[in-house]
DNA sequence: TTAAAAGAATGATAATTATCATATAATTTT
DNA sequence: AAAATTATATGATAATTATCATTCTTTTAA
């Protein structure tokens, strides 16, 4: 078992604040797990009794409402922290968090987590702004939800995810979405979604092949997104 | 000035973990301010240097979009904190916060609130226990909005305002919103807000007198929000 | 390798929602 | 109290978005 000094969640996430006995003290507690593209790492309700340390791979948290659709409310990424939310709210999990990608997880339980939280104070405000990160970003998500159209939520979302998750050697975005997964990341409905793409490709914003999407024209897409 | 200890913010938020001693402290720093219905407490882009304990009244956190609505993505009222997650992150303000009603709020600079932070755990648990409720509802009015039609969120948020902000010896709504205002919570064009509002009246499920807004029939405004 | 299943694309149409115009009511100002 | 301003209401219409049906394509499984 690894040490947790070398790894990429000690590096970008609140943990960077733990010196190297709390490091071991994790690494001692700490149970990895694999999850392949497609399952579950927890699910709406579910109790999580701790926080899972994002090794690799990235995933969905989303929410299923009432009429059948899932709502994707957030992605995150390797050396970020799963399930914080839950665990201090001392709750069920409020969203599904569903690998995008095969990952690499590692479960700290809650209970090392609250000791780091009394004890050192530069982890507990690190923790603190990263949830403060969040809740900005949701209230932003919210209101671009609320004000824009469909199609500048489009070209938003695609420029979103050139910027956080990279593109491949071809240029196609890195991260892969079903366009019933991209529906559900700017709240319309699969086919809406699809006519859009078919209407940015035409119009040379972006080129579609296959399942990829190589975006071709940023000024342009910023413009649509406002 | 009053030394904070029968505060109803005091007793209701993350304060409430304060002895007696750090509530002198603030009493001794607090500036206290009225604000007048309509007036703002801070805007969107301020820098908020503290927190603000809304002693009486009513405000809304809105952000204003790029087609000039202002969204309406939180209400807060007595008892509560004003600015927790600007002065967390060290960022201005992402809402402006606009008084419903005339206000008394009073002012603690940042400096006393981060000791708070660091020398009494509770007071931090408490403040994070604030902000994580805070992520769940907006993640929770993200996916309503998303999902719902405008119809269900005016069904929703009309039940939301009965429960949270109480009635009137007349059976009103207590809160009182412009319906550009209702509008801009539910997240819809303000004609198409007063249209609903006229369906929900025809229908017998609510009462319209002047700008009061009765509900009649929450059972069936219940089964309308799902 | 082929059959079956799932995902993506597109057309036709309906439903929802926004916009513009205008009328009426309420509130504020003079 | 009258005039002016603002808020609310409603009609007509346009734009946006959803839904259902169907076809084509890709992936998965037999």
């Amino acid at each position: 078992m690894s040490k947790c000094e070398q790894c990429i969640v000690r590096e970008l996430s609140s943990l960077k604040a733990l010196n190297k006995d709390e490091l071991l003290r994790i690494a001692e507690c700490k149970t990895s797990r694999t999850i392949k593209k497609g399952e579950p790492i927890f699910e709406e309700g579910d109790v999580v009794n701790g926080v899972y340390c994002i090794t690799s791979g990235i995933c969905k948290m989303s929410k299923l409402s009432a009429n059948g659709k899932d709502q994707i409310v957030k992605l995150i990424k390797a050396g970020e922290l799963l399930g914080q939310r839950s665990m201090i709210s001392d709750e069920p999990a409020n969203l599904s968090a569903v690998a995008l990608e095969d990952m690499e997880v590692c479960f700290i339980p809650k209970t090392e987590i609250l000791t780091f939280f009394d004890t050192n104070n530069q982890f507990s405000m690190n923790l603190m702004k990263t949830i403060c990160g969040d809740l900005k970003e949701t209230s932003d998500h919210l209101v671009s939800i609320s004000q824009k159209t469909v199609k500048e939520r489009l070209a938003e979302t695609l420029i979103y995810l050139q910027d956080n998750f990279g593109k491949n050697p071809d240029g196609s975005l890195h991260i892969q979405l079903s366009r019933e997964e991209l529906a559900g990341m700017i709240g319309t409905a699969t086919e809406s979604c699809i006519r859009l793409l078919s209407d940015f490709n035409k119009l040379g914003l972006i080129e579609l092949s296959g399942k990829k999407i190589i975006l071709k024209d940023i000024a342009k897409l910023k413009r649509i997104a406002d």
